[in-house]
RNA sequence: GGUGACAUAGCCAAGCGGUAAGGCAAAGGUCUGCAAAACCUUCAUUCCCCGGUUCAAAUCCGGGUGUCACCUCCA
């Protein structure tokens, strides 16, 4: 498997620290309100990643927090907590907010068929170890306590700024409007591990702690649940491009100052979705969220297959008129995979190299397009029916579009609809039967359209009338 | 102001020095009373622009232009 280091910029074969474990991580939401279709497209390609490394024969033990704690809109004096914010609003508890949207992520992901990590943690559970790595950089020197907080001191580290080429000169402070200055800080680019500012007193959480009574920084949380779960050496490390930094990078310093060696050898960003006018977080309008998809009459599937399309190191431009585009080769391929045949057995051998040019696509940097390129080919290869089940569902592994559920489905619709409606139907097209045969086309198509209308769709074959309910 | 990424048909998109995959849309055909569905066929002499390296460049180098992102909200 090679993929891009965020690190080096470039493409690297993929070598763990322990020979056929993967050690990997990931930054996960924020729970203070729903997730959008953005958001997911992070976890959609970690998914991916996770699932192909598995293909690959790679056992993944991978990790994820839940941020419920910490995460301020600033790390200034003005910073709010994102959690808290979000309570005064839905007038919840700051746990019953954490709840509430932690559920509905892992229900987002449920339709978009991204599994759940081995170990999910929340931030609060694991307050002791935040403590316990705060006091270990204190006391090698790394952190020192200001004004109430404790702050990382970045001039300790002789490279900060991993990703990239930037300098403490450069950059700029308070580019975005609502960010100031925080005068407790030695150098610029330092960051608060533990805070117990009075003015944060209207906080719900609040822990004891060697520094009084305070709360954990945003950035401690992802070291501490790594290195607490996944050890000291971690494989990859998975993110939305935007935590490059400072996130990240404040992470490693972090972690490595602690640690004392390196810490993750790759780093998987996953670049952003954008709209027309940029990402789509900064949107205007009704959030896109999985649900708004599903009332607007999308199967969520149809936009990991748009996703998938795409390769996770490039803006992806959302647009609904690109959605549809999705959603039509969504139900090509599904009808596709139905009209398999289902008897026979499948042609082990004759299957190997396809699974061979699968696998080689994910390996080029996680080629999601060509995977699916592959997928495509086999389709129209010669191999047998069977074979080609076999195959569909051998990738899915991977792609997780439901390919043959779905054609499951599709095969089996017509008994799902209600006898009496079923009866009324077929009426119908007894009717227009009657219609075409005295060549009435008028009455015919009338009937058509009716039914149409009720999402009936019609299919005229040599044997008969075929019909099915559609959405 | 600093840093980074990206630019390929109507749209999405692959391509990683050897002569432009795939999907959607569109057009023509088979089938049909007409449709729909399905199947077959067609669809970039050219990859943002200008130079350079090379027998050979969408691919490498230099310089432009444009778009997006990051620089303490973000995935």
């Amino acid at each position: 498997m090679q993929l891009t280091n965020t690190l080096t910029m470039k493409k690297e074969e993929l070598v763990p620290h322990q020979p056929g474990v993967i050690k990997m991580y990931t930054c996960g939401p924020t729970v203070y309100s729903y997730a959008h279709i953005g958001n997911l497209r992070s976890y959609l390609m970690e998914d991916v990643l996770e699932k192909a490394l598995r293909y690959e024969g790679f056992q993944v033990d991978r990790a994820m927090n839940i941020t419920d704690v910490g995460h301020l809109t600033s790390d200034a004096d003005t910073g709010e907590d994102k959690m808290l914010k979000g309570a005064r609003r839905e007038h919840k508890s700051v746990l019953e907010l954490a709840a509430f949207y932690t559920n509905a992520f892992f229900a987002d992901c449920e339709k978009l068929n991204i599994r759940r990590p081995d170990t999910v943690v929340p931030a609060t559970g694991c307050i002791g170890d935040f403590i316990q790595l705060v006091s270990a950089l204190l006391d090698k020197g790394f952190a020192y306590q200001a004004g109430g907080n404790v702050y990382f001191d970045t001039s300790k580290l002789t490279d900060y700024y991993v990703f990239g080429n930037q300098n403490a000169e450069d950059l700029a402070v308070g580019v975005r409007e609502g960010v100031e200055l925080d005068g407790n800080k030695r150098n610029k680019t330092d960051f608060v591990l533990w805070f117990t500012k009075s003015k944060f007193e209207d906080q719900e959480l609040k822990w004891e702690s060697p520094w009084g009574l305070g709360y954990p920084g945003w950035h401690i949380e992802c070291s501490a649940i790594s290195i607490k779960n996944l050890g000291e050496y971690l494989d990859i490390h998975c993110g939305g491009i935007d935590n490059a930094f400072p996130h990240h990078t404040n992470e490693i310093a972090q972690s490595e100052a602690y640690l004392g060696h390196p810490w993750c050898k790759y780093w998987f960003h996953v670049l952003h979705l954008n709209d027309g006018g940029g990402k789509i977080s900064k949107s205007k309008g009704a959030k896109l969220t999985v649900s708004l998809l599903e009332e607007k009459g999308y199967n969520p599937l149809v936009y990991r297959l748009f996703c998938l399309q795409s390769h996770y190191r490039k803006p992806l431009v959302f647009s609904f008129d690109s959605l549809d585009n999705a959603a039509s080769a969504y139900h090509k391929l599904t009808a596709r995979v139905a009209a398999l045949a289902k008897d026979g057995e499948p042609d082990q051998e004759a299957a190997k190299p396809w699974q061979e040019k699968f696998q080689a696509s994910l390996a080029n940097d996680l080629n999601t397009s060509l995977a699916l390129t592959a997928l495509y080919d086999m389709l129209k290869s010669d191999l047998s029916d069977a074979t080609k089940r076999f195959l569909v569902g051998d990738f899915d592994r991977v792609l997780s579009l439901d390919l043959l559920q779905a054609a499951e489905k599709q095969n089996a619709q017509e008994p799902q609809v209600p006898e009496e409606l079923a009866r009324e139907i077929e009426a119908l097209i007894e009717k227009r039967a009657q219609a075409r045969k005295a060549k009435d086309w008028a009455a015919a198509d009338a009937i058509r359209d009716e039914l149409a209308a009720r999402h009936v769709v019609l299919k005229d074959t040599p044997a008969g009338v075929q019909w099915h309910i559609e959405g």
